[in-house]
DNA sequence: GTTCACCCTGAACACCGTTCAGGCATCACG
DNA sequence: CGTGATGCCTGAACGGTGTTCAGGGTGAAC
C-alpha cells in the first residue's frame, strides 16, 4: 500500500473523528492505513508535527472577512465539526502552528491586538464547549443550553 | 515513609517545576517521594485528579477584587510562577476543575459573561506566552519582547 | 540493466498509567 | 493485654505508548 503525506493526515483525521484525541495514537492511525506504525515516520517527523498538520486541515476551510463576528462563528463551527477539533487546534496553536495564518488574516481586518484576543477567545471558549458537551453526553454533568449564546455575548464584549 | 495527600501534591508540583509537564509522570512523582508508583493511587484516583489538585494549588493564592485589571495580572503572575503552570490550569479548567471558583469570584465583581471571557483570555494568553518563552529559551524562535505588553492591551479590549 | 528515490516491514527500546494481592505499622477499643 | 481496623505502602504485572533502526522491495529514470 502506497501512502502520501496527505493520506496520512486523512487517516489521522479519520481516527480522530471516530475515536477522539485520547485514542488517536500513531499505532491506530497506522492500523487505519493498513501499515506498520514505523511507516508513519517516513512521512512525519513525530506525532506533534502530525497534530499540527491536522490542525491546519481543520482550520483551512475557514474564510476570514470584514465581518469579524461572522468569521468568528465560522471558525467555531469548523472546530466543532471535528471531534476534539478545538483541543487539537489549541494544542497546535500554542506552539504557534496552524493558526498563525488565521491570526494574520484577522489582523488585516482589525488590529493585531484584536486578532490575537479574538483567536484566544474563540479557540478557548470552543474547547470548553466541546469538552462540556462530551461530559454531558457521558452523563457526568448536566447539559448547559446557554453555552452557544454565551459564546456570542463574549464575542460582543471583545468586538464592542 | 508516610505521606498525606498534601505531600503528594507537593511532590507533584516539585517535579512539575523541575522537569516540566511533559516529564511529570506518576512514576517520577513517586520517585520524588521515595515511594512505589502504585502508592500514589492510595491518595488519588488517577493522574487527572492529581493535575486538578495541582491546578487548584497554583491558582489558590490569587486574590480577586474590584480591580479586574490588577486581578487578571495577579492570575497571570501566578500561572507564570510555576513551570507550565498555565497549561496545567488550562487542561484542568477545561474539565471545569480548578478555576470554577475563580470564575465565580470574578462574576461577583462584574458579570458572568465578562468573568468567563476574561478567564479564557488570561489563561489562553498566558499559556501562549509560557510556551513561547520556553521555545525561545530553546532557541527555536526569536524572543518576542512585546508579549507582556500585548497581554495588557488585550485585557483593555475586554474591559473597555 | 542498473541506479536511485520512495515507501514500507519487523523487531526492539524505554517508557507510560493503572490494577491487584498482600504486608507492615499504628492506634482505638474491649 | 490482645485484637481488630485503618492508613500507607510494596512488588509484580498488564496492556498500552512514541520512537528508532537496519533492511527489503518496488517502480521509474537514465
Amino acid at each position: 500500500m502506497v501512502n502520501r503525506l496527505d493520506d496520512v493526515v486523512d487517516g489521522a483525521l479519520r481516527v480522530l473523528d471516530q475515536y477522539g484525541l485520547e485514542f488517536c495514537s500513531m499505532r491506530r492511525v497506522a492500523a487505519d492505513l493498513g501499515v506498520q506504525p514505523s511507516a508513519l515516520y517516513h512521512h512525519v517527523a513525530d506525532k506533534q508535527t502530525l497534530l499540527a498538520l491536522m490542525a491546519d486541515r481543520i482550520v483551512a476551510p475557514v474564510a476570514i472577512d470584514d465581518d469579524l463576528m461572522a468569521s468568528s462563528h465560522r471558525l467555531r463551527d469548523a472546530l466543532l465539526a471535528m471531534r476534539d477539533g478545538a483541543e487539537v487546534v489549541a494544542t497546535a496553536s500554542a506552539f504557534r502552528l496552524g493558526v498563525s495564518d488565521l491570526e494574520a488574516q484577522l489582523a488585516k481586518h482589525s488590529t493585531p491586538d484584536v486578532a490575537r484576543t479574538l483567536l484566544i477567545y474563540v479557540v478557548g471558549h470552543t474547547q470548553a464547549t466541546q469538552l462540556h458537551r462530551q461530559a454531558a453526553r457521558a452523563g457526568i454533568v448536566e447539559p448547559d443550553p446557554d453555552l452557544d449564546a454565551s459564546f456570542g455575548r463574549g464575542l460582543a464584549i471583545i468586538l464592542e
